[in-house]
DNA sequence: CGGCAATCTTGTCAGTGTCAAGTTGGGATG
DNA sequence: CATCCCAACTTGACACTGACAAGATTGCCG
């Protein structure tokens, strides 16, 4: 969107298909259905996203760019996502599909958040647009289950506690459970907590704060 | 950014200074500089913006676009922002002054947190941008300025606890409070709380949320 | 009254997303 | 083995955008 920033005038794709040998079709799993020419375009432009993303937001993303990273044309990417809207949708699903996964693993509500948070740091691309929904295709059915997912396995964990130990019903704790961890996981990657958290591990300034603030009364 | 949405193929250019009789260059306050020809652009500009991104988020903000509803050249304003940076830099920055306003007024650690989601709810343009880091300029001097007051209100607030009430440190209690406010506002704003929260008043929730979490144990 | 600087306009350029139409090549079918 | 089909990709175009440069307008100040 933005021409000012001078990136790649180099006229030579980049790491393409070698000229010389084949493009090499193998896969890691040997069958799965090879794609086409590129081997695996949507998968090699999702990580290139990612890593964009990662790097400067996702206001910043060009799928322009991103063709060119993977050294095919301009268009191609429109093909595996329909558009740019469609990229960011495909992201935030497989986002809430991969949350979902470590927090169908957690052991108590504490664990949860403490994967939550994890969970942001280690897929931050996939966290800042899963919470964006300017950027996402409302409707869309990869998008809606793969949430529904993610929400079960948080309501799993939340319903595991009893009520009692907080005099509070446990939709409530759902909601003050997934607002602490969606708070400090969102303050974290926006650097709002740099000053305060300092060096110490994130994830262990977590742990204790919602074992404060959770701990029977 | 993408040029599919038709727009405004009206040739006319709506509410400007009429044709006839002078454009009326009055201002409520009655001196005060009225800065030039459009009467006050500057201020203008930003309330488009802020419509804008209330409407369809901080990406599909457009200059041009603001420009036309002002009713003046596409470059215009580029002469007060200097670019889009600078547009959404002004307007976190206005942002943080706003809540540092409000957060000051609060008698305690509970009304400062009720204060924050009231204040996302009442300027949820503003609250979007203000912690959406890739869009705004990192040194600014306005934004840091107002932040840095913002950051001291919540502190003073914070501060005000004894820190045996919750046998836990005040820095530690800050960065709860903070994350639990700041986690319950976005996901009120992302509307990930319409099922949970339902039809009733989101700062009633989590005044009983907060009480709960942070009663004396 | 003359200049001056802030405000705004006009014109232009590189870059972008999206669509439409063509090209390529692998796999299935006969 | 020949043929066709269709998914994957390319080429080309269009409307739109942010940014910049240079010129025009206008209120104010000396």
């Amino acid at each position: 969107m933005a021409p000012p920033e001078t990136k790649k005038p180099e006229p030579e794709p980049g790491p393409k298909p070698e000229p010389g040998p084949e493009p090499e079709p193998e896969k890691a799993h040997p069958k799965k259905a090879t794609p086409y020419h590129h081997g695996d375009l949507r998968r090699a432009i999702l990580t290139a996203a990612l890593d964009a993303i990662t790097a400067d937001g996702p206001a910043a993303l060009s799928l322009r760019d991103l063709a060119r990273r993977a050294g095919v044309s301009h268009a191609a990417p429109a093909h595996h996502f329909k558009d740019r809207t469609g990229l960011l949708t495909a992201i935030a699903a497989e986002g809430f599909g991969l949350l979902a996964g470590t927090l169908g693993e957690a052991t108590d509500l504490k664990d949860a958040g403490v994967r939550y948070v994890r969970f942001a740091r280690e897929h931050p691309a996939h966290f800042q647009v899963m919470f964006a929904p300017g950027l996402l295709r409302p409707g869309d059915l990869e998008l809606t289950t793969a949430r529904a997912l993610a929400t079960d396995a948080l309501r799993t964990s939340v319903s595991a506690v009893r009520s009692e130990d907080f005099g509070i019903d446990t939709r409530l704790a759902g909601i003050a459970a997934w607002s602490l961890a969606h708070g400090f996981a969102t303050l974290l990657l926006g650097h709002n907590l740099d000053g305060p958290v300092g060096d110490k591990d994130p994830e262990e300034v977590f742990r204790t704060l919602a074992t404060t603030l959770f701990r029977a009364h």
